[in-house]
DNA sequence: CTGTATCCTAGATGATACTG
DNA sequence: CAGTATCATCTAGGATACAG
């Protein structure tokens, strides 16, 4: 929990479950999250080694997260809860 | 995440899946819980209707604890946490 | 477009002492 | 044994403005 347990992470590593994302989309999939939580999560994210960021030297600047071995062993555990959220619902 | 994203609560429910639990011993199973979190963690998780909270008129007092069908719903996602956390150490 | 820097508040968590 | 109450602290999280 250590790892994942805040209120953000779980849903950056879920929507990069189907793949990598740039920056831009990645947060748009995540309503309500500030730009503040969202860089300082996907930070917290690499340095974990649950996903990995990269930059492309163009202009405008584009950077890209997907997620690394570590975090797509936590398919599961996510797709789990995403899962479970769904089918809790009214419960 | 907003039922069982707290630093405790997941692990309160994992180990009541394999039975309910005195609160004594529950809460012994949680090295590092303090007295005041055990109780909030688990007035919460019967708010929620997560656990159920059993009460016998005896002295001294004894509480058990046990999952409710709610909280046994979460046992994917509990035991996937669970394996990814013993298979993820060193990673 | 992407990321950083501040300021600020609410809530989470701890330590301790106390009650039935 | 189980739970409550209080005080103190720390950090997550949000709003906003700014920068490369």
């Amino acid at each position: 929990m250590n790892l994942i347990g805040t209120k953000w992470k779980p849903l950056v590593l879920f929507h990069l479950l189907e793949g990598g994302l740039r920056s831009g989309v990645l947060q748009k999939k995540i309503p309500g999250i500030s730009n503040k939580m969202f860089t300082q999560t996907v930070r917290e994210l690499e340095k974990d080694g649950l996903l990995s960021r990269k930059v492309y030297p163009v202009v405008p600047p584009k950077v890209e997260y997907k997620l690394s071995k570590r975090g797509e062993s936590l398919e599961v555990v996510l797709r789990g809860l995403d899962k479970w959220g769904l089918e809790d619902v009214g419960s």
